[in-house]
DNA sequence: GTGATTTCTTGATTGTAATCAAGTGCGACA
DNA sequence: TGTCGCACTTGATTACAATCAAGAAATCAC
């Protein structure tokens, strides 16, 4: 009921970890509950590593002019982090916040890092990073496809996403407005 | 003049490796020259490793419909690579092309992770990633911004692509027809 | 160097999503 | 349970970049 074993089950989908090299990792997590709108890294806040959701979900936003552009989401059972952030080391562009209230397991780049040097094997958690950047296929997406097209495609690749989040952030995340995420939605009925 | 020399010097940016280090690193990489419009990386391919330019530019870009869209531009002495085929080993969803006739120096990973195992400094190389995702700065300038201050914020960032780039690619990158950007040009004087 | 092909410019028109605005509904919270 | 605030819907209008088109300029191939 910790949630180390989900932990663990993440860390096996990459590679055959032992037992012993699992407990190693997870012996280093740290757990933490976070709010409807907690902020798990704001702007010019530097990324120090990688946290594991248990339960809830996040979303990844910038700020640009003054409006909010949703970038990513992140679920229970994945990874999230500030990639940009993370590798650079430099301070964040952007923020992550907690959609609903969220359980998370958070572990230092310095950690990992120590898990390299000490395992080898651990150089494996590189894999984890894919699910961090930002997909070529989402550019595409939002620069040549119209909000209908958008939308469908959003049906087809993340359904459970269109009901448990709030369609302004939706339509954030597609590029659009709100008023045209709701007319697109009534011309599809 | 072959080229070693700026790659070890690139090496060293991210950390203080030692002549001995450099040396097993560059034994690794292999020499390659392509022509104007040759292909680093096709679709479906599996990406194996990265490259460094020596001398040209490449373009990573994406068929969708079947436009092209032009995602990152790549000049000489820096690396390359289709990060997300490399991160997940699946086939590619985009090209790169050589824009001019180009000089490179690859390395595959393989190598690298061969590379990693026997000399842990050489996880430092992790940090050559960075420049090889998509920025979210990008995604935000792309959907919120317009075509006169989208064709501003490149002159800013790199104002010797606008130059060294045809129009058309540089309106590709924009997010915008070549036709606007010849707008927005005739616009600036 | 000449012709051929591609890129760039400029103009006219159109389509589409943003904006502005008002009303409805629902959920959060006291 | 009631009410307050925010999210969502729907309508009318506008703004802006895409498209279509044609001619000029630049680049390429032979």
């Amino acid at each position: 009921m910790t949630g180390v074993s989900e932990i663990k089950r993440s860390l096996l989908s990459v590679h055959q970890f032992s037992e012993e090299q699992l407990s190693l990792f997870t012996d280093r997590v740290i757990f933490n509950s976070l709010k409807k709108k907690d902020l798990l890294i704001k702007e010019n806040q530097v990324s120090d590593g990688i946290a594991f959701i248990l339960t809830g979900s996040f979303r990844v936003f910038k700020k640009s002019n003054n409006k909010e552009l949703t970038i990513k989401f992140f679920v229970e059972n994945n990874w999230m982090a500030d990639l940009e952030s993370l590798l650079t080391q430099q301070p964040s562009k952007n923020y992550i916040e907690a959609i609903e209230d969220s359980e998370i397991a958070s572990i230092t780049l310095r950690d990992i890092h120590m898990l390299m040097d000490s395992h080898p094997c651990f150089r494996m958690l590189n894999g984890l990073l894919s699910d961090l950047t930002i997909p070529t296929s989402y550019i595409a997406t939002i620069s040549s496809k119209n909000p209908d097209e958008r939308y469908k495609e959003l049906l087809l690749k993340h359904p459970q996403w269109v009901n448990r989040f709030p369609q302004m952030l939706i339509a954030s995340y597609l590029g659009m407005t709100p008023e045209t995420l709701s007319r697109v939605r009534a011309r599809m009925k």
